[in-house]
DNA sequence: CCAAAAGTGTTTAAAATACACCCATGC
DNA sequence: GCATGGGTGTATTTTAAACACTTTTGG
């Protein structure tokens, strides 16, 4: 099927398979050089970014939908998404920004579902950086790792979704543990302060770190050290998957 | 406009003026005879409990149509609320409930968008008990407070819409002061104590709770104690309401 | 005057914070 | 050999938890 074809089909049926006035925008976060990113989408024509989203198959479950959206745009399966909150201004509509993309196209069009009003739910995840391929939609040039402090400008309310999101991952890095999607497989503990300090945008005590997170046990120590670094070799760990998902759920129980 | 004809337009019309596939429920809370208590409504006919809900108009934001339902099952205005998550299990359909309630009306009706699925916001509300007129919708018997602590049987999921929105009232206890919807206008400490006692669920210390809530300045002291009460007379309180909204928003910045 | 609930303060334990020294490595 | 970052321990402050005595009131 063609491009255009594409398109129309979608704007014209896709409220057979899709819940109408309902989609899903995903955060998603990544961490590359001690720089938080977010995966965003930049729209054909009109060249501005979006985040990654998509919509709810009649017989899925929004989560599923999500993470359907997720393994389109980066390829990664198995990924902890999770909703934290809907955005349901009357006026999120993209009428306007969807019918100058059928101009763009050369389609006319006067009615669609895609011109209705949307309710999203925002998810968020975080991922690895490094196994990420990222892959555009068929609305968008290009799919980007951005910088978490030097966002494009965005479209409708994206950069206010993914805000709550950034605010949210901040409350809860006390209570729950980070890092299994966005550090490699090993890592040093230097790596994971930074991932916090980026998140919480501050420095952090490097001694009270470390004891405070060796003391919830989600770490194990590796008995191999970092090669090939300038100044004091630091020590390889990896998550302990078990304590780890314990943490998930039942909390850490600390203040950084 | 009698009861049939009305009950025909809105499962004939209704998507006319609502958002199909969404819905809102609420999760009302009160507290009385210091027991915890949610507001629930009897369905016509079957008899099944269910949460107050409704749907959103084509131009309504999501949070007022919360308060638009609370509302008209409380005659209450002016409360806080607010989302607490989206229920999206693909099964959520009230197809069967709706044929077998249309059957009952004596209506008839093959389509409507009232058998489609639909995805619902859980909105959660503290209310004071005392102010409210519980009121049935044209789909209920009844609308009545229930004990948390002995609910009925309840229909499709909302037993864990509910479950999860008194989760999350427990949770957010540390972080977000309570009770100016709850209790009356003047209260007393051990009545505040008793609430909080309630929703955790567990004993806590009088003088810690004391020091605590003291310390969050969301009080202020009355010149003036109860009367024709046994035993040495305690002291009213009644809300700051200007560092009880600051708290709302900053935290309280204690763990009891 | 006594039982029952409210008001208040102190002692103790735990947790967070601040801080200093030694160690290993590349240049 | 020295500058740089990593590893570890301790003293101090803050906060939470446990706990006891006094006061007031109705009966």
């Amino acid at each position: 099927m063609n491009f255009e074809s594409e398109i129309t089909k979608h704007f014209n049926d896709g409220h057979e398979i899709y819940l109408r006035h309902l989609s899903v925008d995903c955060v998603i976060f990544g961490f590359h050089q001690n720089i938080l990113k977010v995966l965003l989408l930049q729209a054909k024509y009109a060249g501005i970014w979006s985040l990654p989203g998509g919509f709810i198959l009649k017989d899925e479950h929004m989560d599923e939908a999500a993470k359907r959206i997720l393994k389109n745009r980066t390829g990664l399966d198995n990924i902890f998404m999770q909703q934290f909150h809907v955005f349901s201004q009357p006026s999120r509509s993209t009428k306007e920004i969807n019918q100058q993309f059928l101009r763009n196209v050369g389609i006319e069009m006067k009615e669609s579902w895609m011109f209705e009003r949307f309710v999203t739910v925002g998810y968020s995840a975080l991922v690895d950086f490094s196994e990420v391929k990222p892959m555009a939609d068929i609305y968008s040039n290009a799919s980007e790792w951005q910088d978490i402090n030097a966002l494009p400008e965005m479209m409708l309310d994206h950069r206010e979704i993914l805000d709550t999101a950034l605010q949210q991952l901040q409350t809860n890095l006390n209570y729950h543990p980070i890092g299994y999607n966005l550090l490699p497989e090993k890592f040093t503990m230097p790596e994971l302060q930074k991932l916090y300090e980026t998140i919480l945008n501050r420095k952090l005590d490097r001694r009270n770190f470390q004891r405070k997170i060796i003391a919830t046990k989600v770490l194990k120590k590796l008995n191999e050290i970092k090669k090939g670094v300038a100044h004091k070799a630091p020590n390889y760990y990896k998550f302990d998957l078990k304590n780890y998902k314990k943490a998930l759920k039942g909390g850490m129980g600390f203040e950084l």
